[in-house]
RNA sequence: GGGCGAUUAGCUCAGUUGGUUAGAGCGUUUGGUUUACACCCAAAAGGUCGGCGGUUCGAGCCCGUCAUCGCCCACCA
């Protein structure tokens, strides 16, 4: 820190400064927070990544989001708390840990019993929580650790129970069999939510079903068609549709109506669709002469008939099982679907299940829970659900029962965990009632209490929640919170109130259902003899992950207590997440706040865009595509990644990131590919030798260098540090050089500038106020992109392009050089906090080392803001913050915007800009100074002849002549500009011809200009528009001439000068 | 089937309430080691704003429609 300035590297170092101020920050717990009556607060509460594995981009970004806001908010003079956590995700944790014990141990979970799995989930939980945690510390992420919270941690615990105990007190939870989506392979229950669809062959089978005692006119069979035949062994129907006539009228006029509306491409499926129902309802004479009896069955006369048998109570067989099962009529039945006739398998079919209701069937469960037939299935008892299809397939066959297979494309239910075929299952479960908890954070939303941005999620949020489907919450697995449910079987209700007499954390219920008490605890595990005389036993289940993480916003905070953290930080400020969990995490979070604090979890949610790979995919751990953000920031710096992913932050579009590899041996670039993206390690197509990815698992591969992963948005992040780096460098310098105290040293120069040398200063004032203010305005709406963009602009083409390369000169100026250095301070310190919370690490490292160069160093006095103050001192500054994360933020002085001033200077730009252009384009050496004269009003003339010294320093330009009179040099090359020409003295350097060429260029553009706008000003518009924008187009058009005259002036002059000579 | 979003330069993306000649980075081309920076500097070329229609004096922006792509939800015996 305290090297001279001269020794700083023309590379800003990032991991050096990283590992340096991390350390900084957390020593002096800069980020530590508690209740501070004096100040408002403002909290964060991380959204808590699953400790299934580390951290990748999507998650770097969703924190690198939250720490800018929070960051800001901090040296906004908030008391700031950013709560860090992670999330237990029972299902992944626990399934990603068997799955390990199987491929490693060759054991499964019963093998080890509950104990030794949940102490091998914890040990891993431990790994990846370290693991976790360190990444976020290496994005910078400004979080309170001391409050670091896990799920699973006690604090939580004491909130889960409490919570869990008040629903039920409140009777919104309830046991009921229920159909549940069963994983076979990890033998547990799981939610809608985490079930995908997979598109696969599979085959429709159509079985005969034979009537029994069937009447001479009636069929013989009623043929069925399934996909998944060995579910038959469960039926206890088949039903047909009441009214099958009505019915197919009714989807044959809906089919009609949306041919006629469908576009192009959809008709042809539709009128295929509609030919084939209508074939249902008229006797397809063509084919009668074919024995193919499944047509036959099609037909709607056949489901009349099995209509009316059903409402006479007739029976069918069902094959196999060799068992008698009704007919029944439910509109369940679609008569244009299958045959028309469905078996239904209550257990095991969500739909059917609804109809065994309705129709009061049995409910035969022919499963296992390891997917194996159980009992109810006969001879194929035992036998796996594959298996059993094979067999029962093959006998129907032999039984001549089975019609034809189809080959059909079928949806099929998956659990996304272990991505296994999902099996409808009926299974004890726990529910909470939706109905009011869910209006309640419907209403919360609507009202405005919880703002969504951006707004169009709003929608989604309250349609899923206005369904109020019941949440199941119970889950068959070890890892989570143990429902805190004993059951009790055989006592009476006065030996149960007798056992907790006096207590009011114990609750029960009876279950009619299964004749046993709930007992339900809010804080202590009750012993088995809890009840005299009777053994009671704790429910085996544990509660969904997101029963305890729709808490996190208040049980982080202490909750059930109210603790003082609880009473100043809640609400919280801004809840800041991915859309994915919108209903399953933000909606649950309301409901559960509301329901338990009666306020509120958030203020505001801000749901930001997702990370995808170059292939348009969204990143996860399965796929194999996520990208640890702590290789990002091995070769790029952190600094880079979180500016790279706040600039790609816009309020609609995905964040798509084209990643590759990078040889570290020899810098090739090695395409990722949706093959190598889950190697351990790559071998380099030009080298030869093999890296490691972050993938490498095994020690040797270990032992191999890593191959970083690059990408063009992190290099351009990369570069912009390296420019704010160095343009402190500067600074820095310019500031280290000894104090000029050699009076008339540069008296001539000062003579030069004294009238007007002030312009670029308020140029770069108001620049900055304006930079100031939408920086804030944009970050404090979340629109993170275009705050990067503000700042971007200003520090690389406004601060550095301009500002430094003109301040230059002044600072070899005795007379001049400590305004310019104290503006140099200001502008660079004003910077460098805008950019703080976006890029910690190089602002900080800049910040200090301006600190310790400003020690002693007084400045000319210039109003200022909120930081500076009037009377600007290094002192001053060197005194104020020992970091400049807790420094404040700049507040944008308004009276220092002057857009006039701004436009002036834009002038000053586009002349330089067209003598660099001239240069360029003749290819005047860069060493050769040249001439040049400009013709322009007074105003114009005043305002620019000050500025003489810059055009010679930044474009080598001597300027010859300012003002109306000036006349064209000879030889010259003439740049027609709004209110103004250049001529550029060329001399020898001149290429007539091209001189030529370009006016006569230029006067073409300028003429197809000049017709569309008077054309424009002919017609209605001079009528119609407003009269500032007619007059600004009539101004407009007035430049455009004067600019063609003038080119049209010096092309004939050029002309004229070929013929003399 | 329902909902949401997108389509702008070779690539990746900005584009505020409709208003002069549509912007940036990368890439390309030209010229540069100008004392902060080659992770740089100066400059150039490159676009019928997916198609069609409409509203308007005026449309990248508003409306309709078609096409293509992506995401979410629901359903599919």
């Amino acid at each position: 820190m305290n090297e001279p300035a001269n020794e700083i590297p023309k590379q800003y170092d990032p991991a050096t400064a990283q590992e340096k101020w991390a350390t900084f920050w957390d020593e002096n717990q800069l980020f530590h927070s508690q209740p501070n009556p004096n100040k408002k607060p403002f909290c964060v509460v991380i959204p808590p990544p699953n400790v299934t594995g580390a951290l990748h981009l999507g998650h770097a970004l969703n924190n690198t989001l939250q720490d800018i806001t929070v960051r800001m908010k901090r040296m906004q003079g908030f008391e700031t708390l950013w709560i860090p956590g992670v999330d237990h995700a029972g299902i992944a944790t626990q399934a990603v840990v068997e799955r390990r014990l199987l491929e490693e141990e060759k054991l499964t979970r019963h093998d080890i019993g509950r104990n030794a799995l949940v102490q091998r989930i914890w040990n891993w939980k431990e790994q990846y929580q370290t693991r976790i945690i360190n990444q976020l510390k290496g994005m910078g992420c400004s979080c309170d650790w001391t409050r670091t919270r896990f799920t699973l941690d006690e604090t939580c615990a004491k909130a889960v129970r409490y919570f869990f105990f008040n629903l039920f007190k409140q009777k919104l939870i309830y046991r009921g069999k229920r159909l549940v989506n069963w994983d076979t392979l990890l033998q547990t229950a799981v939610s809608d939510d985490e079930v995908f669809h997979e598109t696969i062959t599979g085959h429709f089978w159509y079985i005969k079903y034979p009537v029994i005692e069937p009447k001479p006119d009636e069929p013989k069979y009623v043929v069925v068609a399934t996909t998944r035949p060995e579910t038959m062994l469960g039926d206890t129907a088949v039903a047909v549709h009441p009214d099958p006539k009505t019915a197919l009228n009714k989807v044959i006029s809906d089919l009609k109506k949306r041919l006629a509306a469908a576009p192009e491409k959809e008709k042809y499926d539709l009128q295929k669709e509609l030919d084939e129902t209508e074939n249902r309802l008229h006797n397809s004479n063509n084919s009668n002469n074919s024995n193919n009896s499944l047509l036959e069955h099609l037909q709607i006369e056949h489901l009349q008939i099995l209509a009316r048998m059903a409402t006479e109570g007739r029976c069918v067989m069902l094959p196999l099982a060799n068992k008698p099962i009704p007919l029944i009529t439910d509109v369940w039945a679609k008569p244009e679907k299958g045959t028309g006739c469905v078996k239904i398998t209550p257990a095991h079919d969500p739909n059917d299940y609804e109809v065994g209701k309705r129709q009061k069937l049995p409910i035969i469960n022919i499963l296992n829970k390891n997917g194996t037939l159980n009992e109810n299935a006969g001879k194929y008892s035992g036998l796996t659900i594959k298996k059993a299809r094979e067999t029962i397939v093959a006998d129907l066959e032999e039984q001549g029962l089975l019609v034809s297979v189809e080959e059909r494309i079928i949806e099929l239910a998956h659990s996304d965990r272990s991505k296994t075929p999902i099996e409808p299952f009926l299974n004890d479960q726990w529910f909470v009632k939706m109905d009011q908890l869910a209006q309640n954070a419907i209403d919360t939303v609507k009202n405005g209490e919880v703002k969504i941005i951006p707004e169009r999620y709003k929608k989604g949020y309250i349609d899923w929640l206005s369904e109020k489907r019941d949440w199941p919450i119970g889950r068959q697995l070890w890892w989570g919170h143990r429902i805190p449910i004993w059951y009790c079987d055989g006592a009476t209700e006065k030996e149960i109130e007798k056992a907790f007499a006096g207590r009011n954390d114990i609750s029960w219920q009876w279950d009619s259902e299964n004749n046993v008490w709930w007992i339900c605890s809010q804080t202590e595990d009750l012993p088995e003899n809890a009840v005299p005389n009777y053994k009671i036993v704790q429910d085996d289940d544990v509660l969904d992950t997101w029963f305890s993480s729709a808490l996190w916003a208040h049980s982080t905070l202490g909750w059930p207590e109210q603790t003082p953290e609880l009473n100043y930080y809640y609400p919280t400020g801004v809840l800041i997440t991915n859309r994915d969990i919108l209903t399953l995490w933000v909606a649950r979070m309301v409901l559960a706040g509301k329901f338990n604090t009666g306020k509120k979890p958030f203020h505001e949610v801000f749901i930001h865009p997702k990370i995808l790979d170059k292939y348009g995919e969204g990143m996860s751990k399965s796929k194999g595509n996520g990208v640890d953000p702590i290789s990002v920031i091995a070769k790029f710096g952190a600094d880079a990644l979180r500016f790279a992913l706040a600039y790609l932050t816009t309020e609609n579009q995905d964040i798509r990131l084209t990643l590759d590899f990078e040889c570290p041996y020899c810098g090739t670039i090695v395409e990722q590919t949706k093959k190598n993206r889950t190697q351990p390690k790559i071998i380099c197509p030009k080298c030869g030798v093999s890296f490691r990815t972050q993938w490498a698992e095994t020690e040797s591969d270990k032992m191999l260098a890593e191959g970083p992963m690059i990408g063009e948005r992190f290099e351009v992040a990369r570069n912009f540090c390296n420019k704010l780096w160095n343009a402190a460098r500067f600074v820095l310098l310019s500031l280290q050089e000894p104090q000029l105290n050699e009076s008339g040293k540069h008296q001539n120069h000062t003579e030069v500038h004294t009238e007007n040398h002030f312009l670029e200063d308020r140029w770069i004032l108001s620049r900055l106020a304006t930079v100031t203010k939408n920086v804030t305005e944009s970050l404090e709406t979340y629109r993170y992109a275009d705050a990067m963009r503000f700042l971007y602009d200003f520090a690389w083409d406004e601060f550095c392009s301009f500002y430094v390369e003109m301040v230059k000169s002044r600072l070899a100026d005795e007379t001049q050089k400590t305004q310019a250095q104290a503006m140099l301070i200001f502008v660079l310190n004003t910077l460098l906090r805008l950019l703080h919370p976006v890029v910690p690490f190089v602002t900080e490292e800049i910040w200090q080392r301006l600190r310790l160069s400003c020690v002693g160093f007084t400045g000319g006095s210039f109003t200022g803001n909120d930081f500076i103050s009037n009377d600007f001192t290094g002192n001053d500054f060197v005194k104020f913050a020992k970091s400049i994360a807790i420094a404040p933020w700049p507040v944008a002085d308004e009276s220092a915007i002057n857009s006039e001033m701004e436009n002036q200077f834009k002038v000053f730009q586009e002349l330089l800009r067209a003598i660099r252009d001239v240069r360029a384009s003749r290819n005047v050496p860069p060493k050769t100074e040249i001439a040049f004269s400009v013709r322009c009003d007074t105003p114009t003339a005043t305002l620019l002849k000050p500025m003489e010294p810059y055009f010679l320093s930044m474009a080598k330009a001597k300027a010859t002549g300012w003002g109306e009179a000036v006349k064209a040099p000879v030889l010259s090359s003439t740049v027609p500009l709004t209110g103004m020409d250049v001529y550029v003295d060329l001399s020898d350097l001149i290429d007539i011809a091209a001189e030529k060429a370009k006016l006569e260029k230029e006067i073409a553009k300028l003429d197809g200009f000049i017709k569309s706008k008077e054309s424009k000003l002919n017609g209605d518009f001079v009528n119609k528009a407003p009269v500032t924008v007619v007059e600004k187009e009539r101004q407009s058009l007035a430049e455009l001439q004067e600019q063609r005259q003038s080119a049209l002036d010096a092309l004939t002059k050029l002309k004229n000068l070929k013929t003399v000579q």
